[in-house]
DNA sequence: CAGCCTTTTTTGACTCGGTCAATTCTTCAT
DNA sequence: ATGAAGAATTGACCGAGTCAAAAAAGGCTG
């Protein structure tokens, strides 16, 4: 007799007794957090709560996450790489950008939560919180800004030995920007209480369009006052 | 007699003693924390030696500071709303881009810490600790970005209500992003020890290089692989 | 299946950032 | 001078995060 919510979820293959153990421990908490942070909020529940509800001590709790905000973050931050990985792995005689916005289409195809673009309800559950929570929301944008753009603009710099680092900069930082415009604009909509199906469309085209934008240049927009 | 270290600073003139006093002790102990800072590292310094060091007690800081964080970000996020405002008050005719071009420049020509072109001792050494500290480093590209983004998004969409909110996010993610990568290099090099104004010929030709990157766009850039 | 070795978990004590309520001290106006 | 208002201090408190050492559990060997 299995407890339900200690079902194997994916891909737990060629694991070990020992690391499925581990690995649903990690699940059980991070379940246990997001639950009670959706009830309450971030700054409500103690870590020492969400050690009793996911019968851990205390100190377990950050053995597996480095810290409180690592338990509504670390699944997002994963794709911190993926970017650069995009950009190094594209196929020859692509652009940087043509490489970018077609995985970013992707992945919008596919529901990748790091596009904001689904109806899974943890992934929405984190989302929600994130926007609640001021000290959430900023680590969040910063991973998608700050930390991703180091890393696509050392990727860039090594891919064109001639080009200069401010160069480098300037073009991760336009890339990125775009890309985080379009996740937060998904995001406020499946708040809003969409479905992702039927967003879809719609996000494909606003991808289509910023990536175009970036592409051709701002030009001389906003010449025109109010 | 007064103490030299309490010698007025810039412009205290109708002021209250009550608020020139305050005025002092913010100083104080903002000096402290720095010069600590400096020694020593962020985390290698507690509240209460600040307070020790400023002769106030630990309440008394965060009386001035909301955080200890906010120790070495308080100055530099004054500027956090600047952008939006320069776009709101630009001259009729004028696009946003050229607006905050213009206004980057100037800002550099002044030698504007907030360019990241500053030779001031004490604004080097925030930087510097900005730099070495990670948790600094995040929040410091999260006020450049995150918090600037937010406020010049909704300038934008303020002023051209035809326009949709998504391209509004998108044009203030490029513009911001162009400017933070500027300062950043910038900032960059004042930390190698070159001097403020021999660097300003080429920040200058830098911000222009730029800025017009993003206003044409980045086209092709990266069809080629290394 | 018994027992050793390694890894994980727990425990408890500790530091530090940050908050709160009540008290004392200082400045200002009458 | 004296009382009202605001600022600083005090001391107690909470929660996040760290550390060292003990306890438990999985894995491996005979």
């Amino acid at each position: 007799m299995v407890k339900s919510s200690e079902t194997a979820t994916a891909a737990e293959d060629g694991l070990s007794l020992r690391e499925r153990k581990k690995r649903r421990t990690a699940i059980r908490i991070w379940r246990s957090a997001i639950t009670l942070f959706a009830e309450r909020g971030f700054d409500e529940v103690s870590v020492a709560e969400i050690a009793a509800a996911a019968e851990v001590s205390k100190m377990t709790v950050f053995n597996y996450f480095p810290s409180k905000e690592d338990l509504v973050m670390a699944p997002m931050e994963q794709h911190t790489g993926e970017p650069a990985e995009v950009v190094r792995e594209r196929a020859p005689g692509t652009s940087v950008l043509d490489a970018l916005r077609d995985q970013f289409l992707a992945a919008l195809a596919a529901f990748d939560p790091a596009t904001g673009l689904s109806d899974d309800p943890m992934t929405i559950a984190v989302i929600r919180l994130i926007h609640r929570t001021p000290v959430l929301a900023m680590r969040a944008s910063t991973s998608f800004t700050y930390a991703a753009n180091q890393v696509l603009a050392a990727e860039l710099l090594a891919q064109d030995p001639a080009g200069d680092r401010l160069h480098a900069q300037v073009v991760a930082s336009q890339l990125l920007g775009v890309r985080g415009a379009l996740t937060s604009e998904n995001q406020r909509r499946m708040l809003a209480g969409e479905r992702a199906a039927e967003v879809l469309p719609e996000a494909v085209e606003n991808a289509r369009r910023a990536f175009a934008l970036v592409e051709r240049g701002l030009g001389d927009y906003g010449a025109h006052r109010g």
